[in-house]
DNA sequence: CTTTAAATTTAGCTTTACCTAAAAATATTT
DNA sequence: AAATATTTTTAGGTAAAGCTAAATTTAAAG
């Protein structure tokens, strides 16, 4: 069906341009893939070839309907062995991506959704990226409160309970605004506080401004 | 270090020619990995480049010392492989193969060993074949009557219980000798006789001559 | 709106692991 | 032991996936 390189820049692709969505530039592949522009090129066409990238020349490829699902589908592979590896053999989350990189070009349906089924049909690898499902999508995310994320985790500032004038200046003041993706670092249980850290700053958060944030997961 | 095909054929010289401490055709690897003996003669000159193979023009090829420990761990991560498909992830023994074809081809101490440990360090897999260890070695074989192997599986006739001349006679007759490898085919338990099969023949046997035959496993 | 710079593609070459067909070596028959 | 058959090797070729260097197209600057 598809070749291992074939997956590999499926995988690129897919990474680059939002699922694979919008167009990406040769360069930026053959960067993502480690390799030279030419042989992009060439790959590119095959692809295209085999319906599974929409390519015109100079302008740039994206994937169609049928290359985002197989790209999905290897990205689902390798974060359900990274969830393996780590949950069930010891490894720890930096030491996992190699051997992912590995295992997610193994071939078999049945091998993937049983280790799904085994690993309990986790939603998010060791790194906190999201797993996508059989058919490519990910579970829909909720808003859940700050409290209620895992230390170590990340989410997208989605919504906020106190609306008053007073705590909207705090979130200006202390540059936090909606759609931030902001990480958990430390909870503190004498104070209920909690250490954040965002795109632009590490600080640290009260518990009456924590039970105020609601964060997306997936 | 070495490539998915040659691994293939490092495998294929060690089942061929008892583990591959003897010399094999290079028709019969041709035929073993499914390919020409053209094709045959070019990869054993490489794994002799890479001092994995003995090789002489026109006289077959065997395994050195470095090529029979990595056909041995190749063989070891399929085995663990099988294992992990049945007993973890609900595969029917004759589903296993295909997967574990690809899955032992994945480069990872680390991962061989912390399966086999996730495992409980089995010294079989499903279909009865052992399980080498890290060194490449089986654990080593004990007697066991041959009523207490399972059926279907294969040992190797290590010892006699009886040594009368009469039982010796009988041996000689039925073309049985220590060294013959016996595989149990079935159990009849109206009379506890067991049908056998040799290389030279099958037989069934009775209760009283099964008592004492003492087989090696592994 | 030319000219220059950057990105992309084409053309032609390399390596790996195959293949076919012909040549050479070894085995088998008569 | 010569003749034939079989096996193995060599020679030369192919497809996949990469590369370099030159040519082409698009983008940026003056």
């Amino acid at each position: 069906m598809t070749t291992l390189s074939e997956e590999n820049y499926l995988k690129a692709i897919y990474h680059l341009g939002k699922q694979g969505t919008i167009s990406v530039s040769t360069n930026a592949i053959a960067k993502k893939v480690d390799s030279k522009a030419s042989s992009v090129t060439d790959m590119v066409k095959k692809l295209a070839e085999k319906e599974l990238a929409n390519y015109v020349r100079y302008q740039g490829v994206s994937l169609t309907e049928k290359g985002r699902l197989a790209a999905a589908l290897v990205i689902r592979k390798h974060r359900l062995w990274e969830v393996f590896l780590v949950e069930k053999l010891h490894f720890s989350w930096d030491e996992v991506h190699d051997v992912a990189e590995q295992l997610e070009h193994v071939k078999s349906l049945k091998l993937v959704n049983e280790l799904d089924a085994f690993l309990g049909f986790p939603t998010h690898d060791p790194h906190g990226d999201p797993i996508p499902d059989k058919d490519g999508n990910y579970s829909p995310m909720k808003s859940v409160n700050i409290f209620d994320i895992e230390t170590g985790t990340t989410g997208v500032l989605s919504f906020v309970k106190d609306s008053t004038d007073a705590f909207l200046k705090y979130l200006n003041k202390n540059d936090l605004a909606l759609g931030d993706t902001i990480k958990v670092l430390d909870y503190e249980p004498f104070d209920d506080s909690l250490t954040i850290e965002t795109n632009s700053q590490k600080m640290v958060i009260s518990k009456e401004v924590a039970q105020n944030l609601y964060v997306k997961q997936v």
